[in-house]
DNA sequence: TTCAATGGTTCCATCAACATGAACTAAACA
DNA sequence: TGTTTAGTTCATGTTGATGGAACCATTGAA
């Protein structure tokens, strides 16, 4: 049986500023950073994620942030955990995640309003249902 | 005569963390940023943009960066006049341009690369001219 | 006034990249 | 050998970047 693909992770040479940004500027994704640096520890694939997420749209969102250099994927039998490579990037670009993530803390950035916005769905189909 | 369709600008309110990010993603905008900020002072679309980009394409991306309330544009005569709107934007979301112009200056961001690359297109065109 | 030059904008077509539903796959375990 | 779990891959509609052609408003000269 063939084994996985396994994962490509860039070097710190190869993340680019571009690409930090851009994989950052999506909702989806910033929530999934900010879940993961909040958590501190590896996180799987659906914990980190939004829930009621469509998996297709999650497993494309992981691998922008892993192409773009800002997480590590391993597996871990069926799952995949990953981890912030924050320090890493820190060192290269000093201060930026740091400033966006405290943006979001505060409340300034709408990372949190993903989560809102799925509850609302949620509840909405709920209604719709009844 | 009707006068021409005054420009938009956000209101810091509008602003937002995923647009501010999107804006920066790209190498040509972010780019430009780098200009208006070195300059510190209204520079009109032409001195800003990268050298031998199509005007369209300017225009295209001044929308963008006005749109996601990082430039203000204003009209002088026939050309219009680009500011930053640096420390709005900061006071909003503190520290995150700062960090990123300082990535680009250190170069380590790519941006840099954009003059250099459309120098190098220049410089070949001119060898294919021979 | 009329006319050309300047500096941008708008429209359009093209091509690449993204988001997502449907179908598929590897690993773990009963 | 099922069956469940957790993600991946494929196919497709949508969006964004790019750039050529035509257009518009302002300025300055004849």
């Amino acid at each position: 049986m063939a084994m996985q693909r396994p994962f490509l992770h860039p070097t710190l040479d190869d993340v680019t500023l571009e690409s930090v940004l851009y994989a950052l500027a999506d909702p989806v994704r910033l929530s999934i950073v900010c879940k993961l640096s909040s958590g501190n520890c590896p996180m799987n694939c659906s914990s980190a994620a939004p829930i009621r997420l469509p998996k297709s749209t999650q497993s494309h969102h992981y691998q922008v942030l892993r192409e773009a250099g800002l997480i590590r994927s391993e597996r871990r039998g069926t799952e995949v955990v990953n981890t912030l490579r924050c320090t890493e990037i820190d060192a290269k670009f000093p201060g930026i995640i740091p400033a966006i993530l405290a943006a979001v803390a505060r409340g300034t950035g709408c990372a949190a309003a993903v989560e809102t916005k799925i509850a609302t769905i949620t509840i909405a189909e709920g209604h719709a249902k009844d």
